[in-house]
DNA sequence: CTTCTGACA
DNA sequence: TGTCAGCA
């Protein structure tokens, strides 16, 4: 179980998440306020998010194209857990060493994250932005 | 330039 | 939900 740190470290900011989510800044910063998510902050009060994150975003998207509403989805999903929480809890090492994973590390990370079995059809949607990792820079 | 909070023609 | 203001 030492995945569980992988994908509970918070990594981009809400601009990467909107591109991986195709929510609007507007509805992820909503979903925080109902607790539907839980995102780490920087110390500028940044919000930074982790793959689970992002996970639990797609999650709620899902759902709202469906027609649920906020209520709904409370009922429906499972609160975020305590260790999950903790975990997405930036640190100011953490924080430092965000900035220096750009390239050869990010690049691990995220193919670790994609071949860390999922559902083809849900990695399809974050394709087009790992392919910003690769040929930017 | 990007993100954050608050507010509503 | 969108969008704009005024900061950081």
């Amino acid at each position: 179980m030492g995945d569980e740190i992988r994908r509970n470290m918070a990594l981009f900011p809400i601009g990467i998440v909107m591109k991986l989510t195709d929510l609007s800044a507007r509805q992820i910063r909503y979903y925080e306020q109902h607790s539907l998510i839980v995102p780490a902050r920087t110390s500028g009060n940044q919000r930074l998010f982790s793959f689970n994150d992002v996970e639990r975003l797609l999650e709620i998207k899902a759902l709202i194209e469906k027609g649920v509403n906020i209520a709904g989805i409370k009922q429906v999903m499972n609160p975020v857990s305590k260790e999950s929480e903790e975990a997405t809890v930036i640190t100011a090492d953490t924080e430092v060493k965000r900035r220096e994973l750009s390239d050869t590390q990010l690049h691990r990370l995220l193919k670790q994250q994609l071949v860390a079995g999922k559902r083809p059809g849900q990695v399809s949607l974050i394709q087009g932005e790992l392919s910003r990792f690769f040929n930017n820079k």
